[in-house]
DNA sequence: GCCGTTTTCGGCCCGACTGTTTTCAGTCG
C-alpha cells in the first residue's frame, strides 16, 4: 500500500461522503489529509511499521491516523466499505464530468437510478435527464459531450507538450488589438510536470475584443463558455484554455490567484483574515468593521472595503507581510512559514549549471557525434561535460563493451585536444543488471570520471527484489550517480517499484548522487523525492540525458523540477567548477587502490 | 475530521458562471 494508493482510497471516501451530503468540513479534512499523504516521501506503511506518531503530520489527526493504520495493516477501510454499501461507487465517475458535482450525481441516482457513466449516457440519450428539476436540455447535452471527452482525453498534458502547443496561441493573442499584457498562469507557471489546462491572463482595453480574439484563434475546436471576464475554449489538441481579462489595478492579485496553487491561495486568505484583510483575485481589501456584524449588504454580501494592494504580485504579498514567492514554491509546503522564519531559499537557476554530465553520442543511441555534442556543450557555455553512452546490456542501442569504450577514450582525447575550452569527462551510463551487478568490468569502471548507474530492464520486479537490486548497485564503489531513479515515463510508464526512502538513505551513505533527468517526459526524480533527498543530504545532479545536441536545451526543465523541491545551487553538484565537481562526486568513496 | 500564544468548542477561503430559476443552487477553479 503506497501513499498514492492511500490517497486514492481517501479520495473515494471523500467523494462518497460528499454525495452522502456529509459535513463538508469532514470532506475537506479528508482532502487535506490526502495532500499531506501524497506529498510525503516516506511511505505511510513505513511510518506505521516504525510506530511513528502520524498525528504529527499536518492535517492528520486521531481519526486519519487510525484510518491510515487500518489501511496499511489490513489493506481495507471499514468506513469505505460502509459507504460503498450505501452508495454505488460508479457515482464517483459521474463527478469527473464537467458540470456534475455531488448534488447532481446524487439526484441522477435517486431519481433515475443512474449508477455509472454508461447508465448516464443511456438516460441522457433518452432525454430523461433533461426532465429532472435542476437539469435541462443544455445540461443534458453537456453531459453527453463530457462523456465523449472523458473517454478520449482524461490525462493531463506533459509540460513539454504544452511548451510546444503554446507559442502559436501566445503569438496570436499578443497581436489582438488592445491586449497590452499577457501571462500564462496556473500550474504551467508553477512548472508542474503536467498541466491540466491553460490559464491565460490578459490586460486589455476591450475585454470583448480579447475574448473574441481567443475564440477566433485558428487552433480552437469549440467554445466552452464566454462570460464578462472569462472565456474558455477547447483547442483541437485537446488542451483547454481559460482566458481571463483583468483590470490593471488587480493584475498582481489576479496573477497570484490564477497561478495558485489553490492551497497556497487558501493560506494567503487565512493569513489576510488574521490581519483584518480580505484577499481575492481583485486585490487585498480592508474588512470594514461593520461588515462583521449584522450590517451585511442587501444580498448578505459584506460591503466592499478599501483596496490596499493588487497591482503587482509584490504589492499583494507585501500587504500580507510576505516576500514574493517564485511560482515553483507556491504549493503550501511550508513556504509561508519559511518566509516568516529564516527567509526563503535562493532557488537554483539554469545559469548556475556549469556542466552537463549525462549525454549520448553516435557511439550508442545518440543522434550526434561525440564532437558535435562537445561543440554544442561549449556553445552553451559549459565548463565541462561528460560523455556517458550506454553499456553493452542495452544491445538494441549497441551499448559499449570494454573494448569499444577504450576506443571511445581515444576519440575523447583527440576531441579534447581540439577543444581545450571545455573539459570532456569520460563516463558511462552503466546498466544495473537484474542481479544488481554492473554491466562493465571493475578495472574499466575505476578509470571513468563519471559513472551513472541506471535500470533499463526488468522494470517489473517485485518491490523487495527491485530494491535489493538497486541497493547492491549503489553499494558498488564505482557507482557515482543513480540515473533516472524511478524509470517512469510520464503518462506512459509508471515508476519501478523501489523503496525510495531506503534507496535515498543508501545514496547518502555511499555518497552517490541522484539525477534529476531533465527530459520533460521523465523528470525523474520527481519533486517530492528530491525534497526527501535534500533532507537526507543526498547530492543531486541536473542532467539532460541528451541524445541530440538540441536536447541539451532541456536542462531548464530539470532546474525547474529542482526548484519545486526547494533545491539551491549548493545542493546540485554540477553547479560547481570541474575540480570541485569531481571531488564532490568521489566523496564518501575514498581514493581508489588504497 | 482537524486545529488552537486570543479558542479543547466552534470555527474552517472567495468569487464568477451556468442553467435553471423567478431569487438561486450547484459547480468550478
Amino acid at each position: 500500500m503506497e501513499n498514492v494508493e492511500i490517497g486514492q482510497v481517501f479520495r473515494e471516501v471523500a467523494d462518497l461522503l460528499e454525495i452522502q451530503e456529509a459535513n463538508p468540513f469532514r470532506v475537506r479534512a479528508y482532502r487535506n489529509a490526502i495532500r499531506t499523504i501524497e506529498a510525503h516521501a516516506v511511505p505511510m506503511r513505513k511510518l506505521v511499521e516504525q510506530g511513528a506518531d502520524l498525528t504529527e503530520l499536518p492535517s492528520i489527526g486521531k481519526g486519519m491516523a487510525e484510518n491510515i493504520e487500518e489501511l496499511v495493516n489490513t489493506g481495507g477501510l471499514a468506513i469505505l466499505e460502509e459507504l460503498a454499501e450505501e452508495i454505488p461507487e460508479g457515482l464517483i465517475d459521474l463527478m469527473k464530468l464537467p458540470g456534475l458535482g455531488p448534488k447532481k450525481a446524487r439526484k441522477l441516482w435517486d431519481q433515475l437510478g443512474v449508477e455509472s457513466i454508461e447508465d448516464l449516457e443511456e438516460a441522457a440519450g433518452e432525454g430523461r435527464v433533461a426532465e429532472l428539476s435542476g437539469f435541462g436540455k443544455k445540461t443534458e447535452e453537456r453531459i453527453l459531450q463530457g462523456i465523449q471527452n472523458y473517454r478520449t482525453n482524461t490525462a493531463r498534458f506533459r509540460l513539454g507538450e504544452v511548451d510546444e502547443l503554446l507559442p502559436p496561441l501566445i503569438e496570436h493573442m499578443s497581436a489582438v488589438p488592445g491586449v497590452t499584457r499577457l501571462e500564462v498562469a496556473g500550474s504551467y507557471r508553477r512548472r508542474r510536470e503536467t498541466v491540466g489546462d491553460i490559464d491565460l491572463l490578459v490586460l486589455a482595453d476591450d475585454a470583448v475584443a480579447a475574448s473574441e480574439g481567443l475564440t477566433g484563434f485558428s487552433g480552437v475546436e469549440r467554445v466552452i463558455g464566454a462570460g464578462g471576464t472569462k472565456t474558455s475554449v477547447m483547442l483541437r489538441s485537446g488542451l483547454q484554455v481559460d482566458l481571463r481579462v483583468v483590470p490593471s489595478e488587480s493584475w498582481g492579485a489576479a496573477l497570484i490567484y490564477f497561478t495558485g496553487s489553490k492551497e497556497h491561495n487558501i493560506k494567503l486568505r487565512q493569513r489576510a483574515l488574521d490581519r483584518h484583510l480580505r484577499v481575492s483575485e481583485y486585490g487585498v481589501f480592508e474588512i470594514p468593521d461593520e461588515s462583521l456584524g449584522d450590517a451585511l449588504g442587501e444580498r448578505g454580501v459584506a460591503s466592499e472595503g478599501e483596496l490596499v494592494a493588487g497591482e503587482t504580485e509584490e504589492d499583494v504579498y507585501d500587504a500580507l507581510d510576505l516576500p514574493w514567492f517564485p511560482p515553483e514554491m507556491r504549493t503550501d509546503r511550508g513556504e509561508i512559514a519559511a518566509a516568516d522564519d529564516d527567509g526563503l531559499p535562493r532557488l537554483i537557476e539554469e545559469t548556475d549549471l556549469k556542466g552537463d554530465v549525462h549525454m549520448h553520442t553516435t557511439w550508442s543511441d545518440g543522434r550526434n557525434t561525440l564532437e558535435e555534442m562537445v561543440e554544442a556543450c561549449q556553445a552553451r557555455g559549459y565548463e565541462y561535460m561528460a560523455i556517458t553512452d550506454h553499456s553493452k546490456a542495452l544491445a538494441m542501442v549497441e551499448g559499449l563493451d570494454a573494448e569499444k569504450l577504450a576506443k571511445q577514450w581515444i576519440e575523447i582525447d583527440e576531441v579534447q585536444a581540439r577543444h581545450p575550452g571545455i573539459r570532456i569527462l569520460k563516463g558511462m551510463e552503466v546498466d544495473i543488471l537484474k542481479d544488481g551487478t554492473l554491466d562493465l568490468e571493475d578495472e574499466m569502471l575505476e578509470q571513468l570520471d563519471v559513472v551513472i548507474v541506471s535500470v533499463h530492464s526488468f522494470f517489473g520486479l517485485p518491490r523487495v527484489e527491485q530494491t535489493d537490486r538497486v541497493l547492491k548497485a549503489l553499494a558498488h564503489p564505482s557507482a557515482k550517480i543513480f540515473g533516472h531513479p524511478t524509470g517512469r515515463i510520464i503518462n506512459r510508464r509508471g515508476p519501478i517499484e523501489i523503496e525510495i526512502d531506503e534507496i535515498l538513505g543508501a545514496c547518502a551513505e555511499h555518497g552517490v548522487a541522484v539525477e534529476v533527468n531533465s527530459h520533460p517526459n521523465r523528470l525523474d526524480l520527481r519533486d517530492t523525492h528530491l525534497w526527501r533527498a535534500r533532507e537526507l543530504g543526498v547530492p543531486v545532479l541536473v542532467t539532460t540525458d541528451a541524445h541530440r545536441t538540441d536536447e541539451l536545451d532541456l536542462a531548464h526543465y530539470g532546474v525547474e523540477q529542482a526548484r519545486r523541491a526547494w533545491l539551491e545551487a549548493e545542493h546540485v553538484l554540477n553547479t560547481r567548477g570541474v575540480e570541485a565537481f569531481l571531488a564532490a562526486l568521489g566523496q564518501g568513496r575514498g581514493p581508489l587502490g588504497g
